[in-house]
DNA sequence: TCTGCATTTCAGAAATTTCTGAAATCACTG
DNA sequence: CAGTGATTTCAGAAATTTCTGAAATGCAGA
């Protein structure tokens, strides 16, 4: 299987930007690849496009599986697996975030419970900092499960009312004066 | 300088984190340090709580500062520099996203624009995923532009609405069918 | 300009991550 | 239940990243 020059540099982008993305070179490659491909593709056709080991592509497709990223499809009379990404980005994009939440926000959320837990240590300062943190990760993480219950139609409605969230905010807090914050 | 068992857990959970977050290790553990720390620290007082090299906090710092995430003081008649993290948590998770946005998103944003510039490959599938992509970003980093220009104030309000979200898009979706995306 | 810290740079060492090829495992078919 | 092909595992090789110590640079008085 051979690439054309657009899928080629498509690939070869997400590869770089892999490392700033979590992943490496490869798995980003791999996605990439089963991305902008209309077909499912099996793992000999990923090896052979990416010009890297067979392992190499198991061990990256395991990981892209691990992260919830890519969905198995079987052809009949094949006994191969073949790969793809979701068709709808919305469905990519919500997986990505509750991914990247449940590893690089709810350990973080655990640990400051856990230190909250150890009870008062002496250093009224750190103490404080990280009660700070914690409320500040809840209150976010709080949003995004709002967010998340969402269904797409809606999240788009949000995302494209130009201007005018700030004003809604504001009916919002006028409507429900006792969510507003007091400082 | 010696760390509280608290500081020095919760500075060993950030070291510990900083490969999930992009940064290494060092570099999360003297910002962990610097956020709990209730005075400015120079890099001497950092080499010595963290068990590393001079050299090696001269680094972390200059990451950090490349992203933004550290202030620099000095102390009358002490020629040494000494740094802190912004007290307030919402200018630290603002910095933070707009980093991330220009490391993480920019490039590859910017990357798509270039894809679809070079005009049809005689590749219609891809073609049509990068275009797809590309108006999913620019849909979401608008939607970031405007919460950027939102204050504090109006972002607490927004994320402790509750379950009031939903019902809010609905009025203003109302207000202003035109938004309104149609399938 | 010289002196004495403070800081940065940088080449190589150490640690970690990624990748490969060979062997092992798995699972369907005849 | 032997044979074949697909997939995974894994130990070591290769590549990359991180860290260090030594040397270089910067900079504020004397």
């Amino acid at each position: 299987m051979t690439l054309t020059p657009l899928q080629q540099e498509f690939v070869l982008h997400f590869g770089e930007m892999g490392s700033r993305w979590g992943i490496n070179r490869t798995v980003g490659q791999i996605y990439a690849l089963l991305f902008i491909s209309s077909q499912p593709l099996n793992a000999e056709a990923i090896t052979e496009a990416l010009g890297i080991s067979r392992s190499n592509t198991s061990m990256g497709l395991k990981e892209l599986q691990s992260w919830n990223l890519v969905r198995l499809k079987h052809l009949p009379g094949d006994r191969r697996d073949y790969f793809t990404t979701p068709d709808d980005l919305w469905d990519i994009v919500r997986t990505l975030v509750a991914e990247r939440k449940k590893r690089e926000i709810d350990p973080t959320l655990t640990k400051l419970r856990e230190l909250e837990l150890q009870g008062p240590a002496g250093d009224d300062y750190a103490e404080a900092r990280i009660a700070e943190l914690r409320e500040m990760i809840e209150m976010m993480t709080g949003f995004y499960a709002e967010m998340e219950r969402l269904e797409t139609e809606r999240l788009v409605q949000l995302m494209t009312l130009g201007g005018r969230v700030a004003g809604l905010i504001d009916k919002a807090a006028g409507l429900f004066p006792a969510l507003t914050k007091r400082s």
